[in-house]
DNA sequence: CAGTGATGTTGACACCGGCAACATCGAGGA
DNA sequence: TCCTCGATGTTGCCGGTGTCAACATCACTG
């Protein structure tokens, strides 16, 4: 039985793998510091040697959600296969956002504490537009080559590009967060999965249908 | 000069309109119970005579907050003025609908703070359908109202009608939660304003198009 | 082999939510 | 009129938390 080294060896690595695990337990309340220490079998205030505040381990845990719901997002939309011919490959391509959709709110369903996390400390998006450099772990990264694709294959009308990357955010996000925490979490399962649908249904009509058409009430009044 | 009385005779009220003030200022987290207690000339600990518990305290300012969230949604819907023609009830009904996510969306980046508190302690819709008691100050039921009669005037498909509340809501509030503290939270107002013009439109014009057109990329893979 | 910087520990402080015991005061019955 | 009693407010305390400061340990480097 050798008694425990004064040094741990690994800290760092072992205080964001428990954060990480009790943000997936408890969400951004379960981040505490101490306890975390007292997990690794390190004192209080071991932390701070490699965190300069607690602030900075939970912007760890959520670069590490991140990643995975990036990964979600992508297991999803590479698993449609490409198109064959060019109505294929429309049907791909809307197939590849919703199931990007899918994946988005799968990850908030199932990791409700990362995701939690995760937007709690979720840095501005650098690139708003298309360019700069494109971090490959930014979902919305992802999400903006989706619909890019979406224009090239001749499904979105590239005057109803601008936006699109928000509008779709902002759907699969506000359903996500009204489901996994909010006021719908109580919904079952199945009420849950068909109005997933329904709200991805709405978009890819939506976008079949931009070829000049409703205007008029939408406008500032 | 007289000297302040022993008790303070309207502790409760005073107690939950500082506590509105704070969390208008900054959120969740500005609801210190001791803070509000100084604040309000009173020793800390007499709060618990009012309220059990802190959360008490948080869900009399979410109900106070959900109130003014739904005045806002009102105000906004109630100056689109009734349409002469059944065409323009259509409109009518259409730009209701724009004007009330309008609505949603100017209260929480008007008022971020008092919005996180609402959303910490929003309850569970009571009715999802549209039976049930209605509470006047529930987003949610004015919204159901304005999609009833988006349908009631030939606007909405009866078939699109389920879900659409949940749709609507999602897309709202995403928008809501990304841009007043959340990653998109740097957006200029010029952008911003744009950005939420594209998501109404796209919800208005898919609505449109519920002529059984659009299906087929968007079910389950 | 001394020493030095990185890493971990101990102890303290301020702050917070909440409990318990005590103080004050107004209203209603003797 | 007085006196009790329940509602309201106060003081003091406890446990838990983030963080700072001083000290301990250890691996490496000259």
């Amino acid at each position: 039985m050798t008694t425990a080294p004064y040094h741990h060896g690994n800290l760092r690595a072992a205080l964001v793998e428990a954060a990480v695990a009790a943000a997936r337990e408890s969400g951004p309340d379960g981040l505490v510091v101490r306890h975390l220490a007292r997990r690794v079998g390190v004192s209080h205030n071991a932390a701070y040697r490699h965190f300069s505040d607690r602030d900075a381990l939970v912007a760890e845990v959520a670069e590490v959600g991140m990643g995975e719901l990036t990964t979600a997002m992508r297991r999803r939309t590479d698993r449609v296969p490409p198109g064959a011919d060019p109505e294929g490959e429309v049907l791909a391509a809307r197939a590849r956002l919703s199931e990007c959709g899918r994946g988005y709110v799968d990850f908030a369903l199932a990791e409700p504490g990362l995701f939690r996390v995760l937007f709690a400390a979720y840095p501005s998006p650098p690139s708003l537009g298309t360019d700069g450099t494109k971090d490959p772990d930014d979902p919305f990264v992802v999400l903006n080559a989706l619909l890019d694709d979406l224009v090239r294959v001749g499904h979105l009308a590239p005057e109803a590009r601008p936006g699109a990357e928000i509008t779709c955010w902002s759907a699969v996000h506000g359903f996500a967060v009204l489901h996994s925490e909010g006021p719908l979490r109580e919904l079952d399962e199945a009420t849950r999965s068909a109005a997933l649908d329904v709200v991805l249904e709405t978009i890819d009509r939506s976008y079949g249908a931009t070829t000049g058409a409703g205007r008029g009430a939408a406008g500032p009044g």
